[in-house]
DNA sequence: ATGTCTAAAGTATTTAGA
């Protein structure tokens, strides 16, 4: 069972570069965040032809969320993140597949630092560690997959000193996606690749894909009752580098 | 290391967000 994650920064500007990898990786299931676009534009008719069903939340010109699942329909569960009825911001959806539920998730990018946007960031990543918290709980098989707009270590960042002062970065930022992980939750990418610089996020400014100035942003976070059935994770570097692509490489993992 | 790309607002070009 392969399951991806995939930033696609507007899935109707980009509808066939998605539809490309989709043909080519054919993923059993799709985390799909950046959609930019409301829930009446979403191209819902299109991925059905090319074999997938989905559930989504848009929100007009920002963020937007959805799950794909390849001849099966994804049984939805939730199209928010609890703990804020006042946040209406399209960052989460979450849907069971074939077993296994599947929470897809954009966290704010939180730029700049410090102020409202850098405050909104860490309490989301607050909610989202305790909605986690809450389904672990709950023994079911589940996969966190998403733009988590934090790079976790040193490693998760080419060797610069140009992102000091961005959000993605920040020790408050790294200690939020730390204390999510915790001590039960598989970073699935990490823990197949220990030590090795992977990145997911390449900026379209100052030449970064080229230079291979990238960032690991996009992550996917297993129970440990999956730790199991995990046989492989990657990045679709290949994707990033095709024209009019997404500043995001898709994010995936195999489960036996 | 070299400031990109896109949509919205409003109808040409500026602005904001990532």
């Amino acid at each position: 069972m392969l399951i991806a994650t995939f930033n696609i920064n507007n899935v109707n500007k980009r509808l066939e570069n998605l539809l490309a990898w989709l043909r080519e990786a054919e993923p059993d299931v799709v985390c799909l965040q950046e959609l930019k676009c409301d829930d009446r534009s979403f191209p819902a008719a299109v991925l059905r032809q090319e074999g997938y069903e989905a559930v989504w939340k848009g929100q007009k010109s920002w963020n937007g969320v959805a799950i794909l699942a390849r001849g099966a329909e994804p049984v939805l569960t939730r199209t928010a993140l609890p703990g804020d009825p006042a946040d209406h911001q399209a960052r989460y959806i979450e849907a069971a597949v074939k077993g296994v539920l599947i929470g897809c998730l954009y966290a704010p990018n939180g730029n700049p630092q410090p102020g409202p946007k850098f405050d909104y960031k860490l309490a989301w990543l607050a909610r989202l560690r305790r909605h986690a918290t809450a389904l672990r709980r709950q023994d079911v098989p589940l996969v966190l997959a998403g733009d988590y707009n934090v790079a976790p270590t040193e490693i998760d960042v080419y060797p610069t000193k140009s992102y000091e002062d961005n959000a993605l970065v920040q020790p408050e930022s790294r200690e939020a996606f730390r204390r999510l992980v915790g001590r039960s939750w598989i970073d699935a990418i990490r823990v197949l690749h220990p030590g090795q610089r992977i990145y997911t996020f390449w900026d379209y400014r100052r030449y970064r894909w080229e230079r291979d100035a990238g960032l690991r942003l996009d992550h996917l976070l297993l129970t440990p009752n999956l730790g199991d059935r995990l046989a492989a994770a990657g990045v679709e570097r290949e994707a990033r580098g095709r024209e009019g692509a997404s500043d995001h490489a898709p994010a995936w993992i195999r489960l036996r």
